[in-house]
DNA sequence: TTTATTAATCGTAATATTGCAATATAATAA
DNA sequence: TTATTATATTGCAATATTACGATTAATAAA
């Protein structure tokens, strides 16, 4: 089918995975610690910096942007994409806690 | 096309990708929260408590199983899956080094 | 206005993922 | 041996994702 049954999980659930699918793809890894690098960026630099044609970088922006995680602002014929800092560090909080889950002390079954 | 270029990328981009994809879907969130929660399972377990059914879930487990996550030990008919600790935390360092890459403190730029 | 330049969108082909019915396999119980 | 129980595998349909050529839109420069 290819359709996730999103409504049978919790809100949490469904959160985790969407940024996890954000992750999934390594152009968007590659992406985002660029972006970080950087401090800032156009898509041409990406572009160039990627090895993916500019229609696939445009793409993987949109899905960034999409979830919050970047932010773009128009610069003359070109776009300025940067982290979006608070929402990342939300996005820590939510992968974090469950990422950490194994913290709480238990016991190892097999 | 659907298939992802991996040559293009890194070891490391590659690596938080597969982590992360394997984290893209609720079920397998599920899963993964409901084996720390009980530190012990068995696969018909999980089909009850989800409520995808017995196929679905067995193949997200062999997913998880594949990336080292979890490990199953055959009892009896049933099979007790549990999160492979050790794994996990190695995931962990992966995850968290691309996570945690905001708090190299710089200026945000747009 | 015309001509670059840059990024977004559209359309589409190829591949991947999700989900499940049907079936197979494996271990145990009767 | 013959059920029974539990999980894995197979095969397939539906949907999603990835990638990119072609085109469009928007601004800047000439």
């Amino acid at each position: 089918m290819g359709l996730t049954k999103t409504e049978m999980f919790t809100d949490q659930q469904n959160e985790i995975a969407l940024f996890a699918k954000a992750f999934g793809h390594p152009a968007r890894v590659s992406i985002l610690q660029h972006l970080f690098k950087i401090d800032s960026c156009v898509c041409g630099d990406l572009v160039s910096e990627i090895g993916l044609a500019q229609p696939t970088i445009s793409q993987h922006l949109k899905e960034l942007k999409h979830l919050g995680l970047i932010k773009g602002n128009i610069e003359g014929t070109s776009v300025c994409y940067c982290i979006d800092k608070e929402n990342w560090a939300a996005m820590k909080n939510v992968m974090s806690e469950f990422l950490d889950q194994d913290l709480s002390q238990k016991q190892e079954c097999c």
